[in-house]
DNA sequence: GTCTATAGGCCGATAGAC
DNA sequence: GTCTATCGGCCTATAGAC
């Protein structure tokens, strides 16, 4: 890889791709369109990359770490299961997961990174999950944060596909049900939690 | 389209997209990789398959039909959800939906015949809980079957996915949790179900 | 660092013989 | 229905001038 990490140039690539990556998927993300849009010619890509493995790769790092300042940032917030879920449902984030999992299928690079990736993700979700049940006296050992991590970034994800091919069955009462667990558990506001489940009888 | 649909070189051209799609990702798959691995010459796929994009279609619906089949099977068994989560988490089914999401991102017609098969395979698999639950005593508008048919394709997907990538962060505990749950409302075996919540105090 | 030029490959699809 | 032959296109990547 040539070139100043920070270089306007390669910059503009980056983001370039990430359009196309967008709009037309990754099997559309070619050097000669990165280049007419970004206004270059098409073997500058090339210059900066030396191939386009190596600009998937640069590509992803961008974007995980995007997202990882946008975890941060939820993190910090007074209800952070909200910010988490609103984050994680907006589309237009920086996700893009689909495609890259995609086009990890046989880029093992890229598939290390990936995955990498998502368990960074996945730890620091189920740690908040961790906090604020412990917080509101609802840790149980019956409801494992990991788990309800995964169901909830399943849910959250499976959504966003299904919204892209213009299927929304059942969505709405997700949304519903999900949001009245974060209410329970985190408040409907940033007041007290109300009980979950009772243990006994 | 040209050709017998019930014709055996046309099934073989089909058998062998679908293996390089499972192996390479849709991407990789084109009409002279077809032909390699099908034994034939590139342009007898063109004479069954007057596009690509016809082909997808059409590979798309063998995949479909399959899973209809195998979902109304796992309807008849015993444990139904505990046979549609089998179904969902066994990721060598008929099920490539990375892939033909993926592809579909541009492509019209794929596009909406994936948004029907998702819609009625969600169909199906919300009235099954709907109809447990009712069942079992346990329906309640709090839990709405669609709502659960989400949280459960959702999580079955993620796992999948991110097992192909080779990460499996908490996946355990989200089985192990979800099995815990189907146990709740459909029996350990065949059994009496328990209560799951109490909606008062 | 950006340009021109170009090699070399795989692709979808069609024409026409048999 | 299957074959041979082939067109035109887009792709990655490199060589070498400036």
């Amino acid at each position: 890889m040539n070139g100043d990490k920070n270089n306007a140039t390669r910059a503009a690539i980056l983001e370039a791709a990430e359009q196309i990556m967008r709009e037309e998927g990754y099997a559309a993300v070619s050097s000669r369109k990165i280049a007419a849009k970004a206004g270059l010619k098409s073997q500058l890509v090339h210059y900066y990359f030396r191939s386009m493995d190596e600009l998937f790769l640069a590509l992803f790092q961008r974007v995980d770490e995007q997202r990882f300042q946008l975890l941060t940032q939820a993190l910090a917030s007074k209800r952070p299961l909200h910010a988490l879920w609103k984050m994680s449902t907006d589309t237009n984030g920086p996700w893009l997961n689909k495609e890259f999992i995609a086009l990890a299928t046989h880029r093992e690079q890229l598939r290390e990174e990936i995955a990498r990736g998502t368990e960074r993700t996945r730890r620091i979700y189920a740690a908040v999950l961790a906090r604020v049940l412990e917080e509101r006296g609802l840790a149980h050992e019956a409801w494992p944060p990991a788990a309800l991590a995964i169901l909830l970034d399943g849910a959250a994800r499976l959504m966003n596909s299904e919204a892209a091919l213009g299927s929304s069955t059942g969505h709405q009462e997700a949304k519903n049900f999900i949001m009245h667990f974060l209410d329970q558990i985190e408040g409907q506001t940033a007041g007290p939690a109300v009980a979950l489940y009772n243990s006994g009888t």
